[in-house]
DNA sequence: TCTAATGACTACCTTAATGTAGTCATTGAA
DNA sequence: TTCAATGACTACATTAAGGTAGTCATTAGA
């Protein structure tokens, strides 16, 4: 039970730019070597934030990576979405045997219960909430 | 985030069991076919969960599996641990990235409920409560 | 204009989880 | 006392996630 590496990579990416200045522009090479992500495998997920609009990227000499918006428009769940984390609810804890509504099993409503807070907690949580506390690296 | 195919496959079995007379003996080559779970995959979980004292197995001709214990004295967290589902309450939600409890980043505590009310969901619910409801397949 | 510094793209490699095959060990019934 | 029906064990095959290599495209500055 826990988050893709992908997924972790991506938060730790998106945190790592809210403390050290979402104004500025970060590039891939340091942030490979500050978060000690491989360097190509970062890129990739680099590209992923870009495409859920969340990351501004230019190429070129003087190049790199910068915030799309503000902090507290950009929720956890954005950022999980992008790199394609499956959360959805639809999912039983048994995979994907969804059963009929009728004859549900005992963990149907526990496991939705704990679900929905999870998701909650992805939703609800926005960038400017790392700005006050911190992520250890 | 879900159980992995394992888990999922053992809370099956277990539930299969369950629901079709605990006290009743069944093979592996039927529980495969009504399961539609791979045979040899299905025989190596039936060894995890004898090897957890879930299930007893009986070998040679008219063998087979049947339930170990009272179904009130199995949890479902007991059946997740003996096929070494990773549940532990210390894993942060970024990896195995621990802080220091000073700087705990927003997340943390937040994860922590979460993952607090699933694990005792896993904990509280036993395999009797299996038997009123019913587990589609 | 040229070039070094950057990110994007494509294709491949590695690893861990999932799944399969073959054989051995045990046992009850004929 | 055989032997067919069973589970256990070992080793291998497949798949999907994680990670790497090489090259292309873009751009600011010399
Ligand atoms: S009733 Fe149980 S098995 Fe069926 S979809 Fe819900 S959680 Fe899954
Ligand atoms: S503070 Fe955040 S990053 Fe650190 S261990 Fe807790 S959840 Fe993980």
């Amino acid at each position: 039970m826990k988050l893709n590496n992908t997924s972790q990579y991506a938060i730790r990416i998106v945190a790592y730019i809210v403390q050290n200045g979402s104004k500025n522009k970060y590039n891939a090479k340091d942030i490979s070597k500050k978060l000690s992500i491989p360097y190509k495998y970062l890129t990739k997920i680099m590209s992923l934030l870009v495409e859920g609009n969340i990351i501004l990227s230019s190429r070129g000499r003087e190049g790199g990576y910068n915030i799309a918006k503000e902090l507290s428009e950009i929720k956890i769940g954005d950022i999980l979405e992008a790199v394609k984390e499956s959360l959805h609810q639809e999912e039983c804890v048994l995979g994907n045997h969804l059963c009929n509504k009728m004859e549900k099993c005992i963990l149907h409503d526990k496991w939705l219960f704990t679900k929905n807070s999870m998701q909650e907690m992805f939703k609800n949580t926005t960038l400017d909430d790392f700005i006050a506390k911190g992520v250890q690296r």
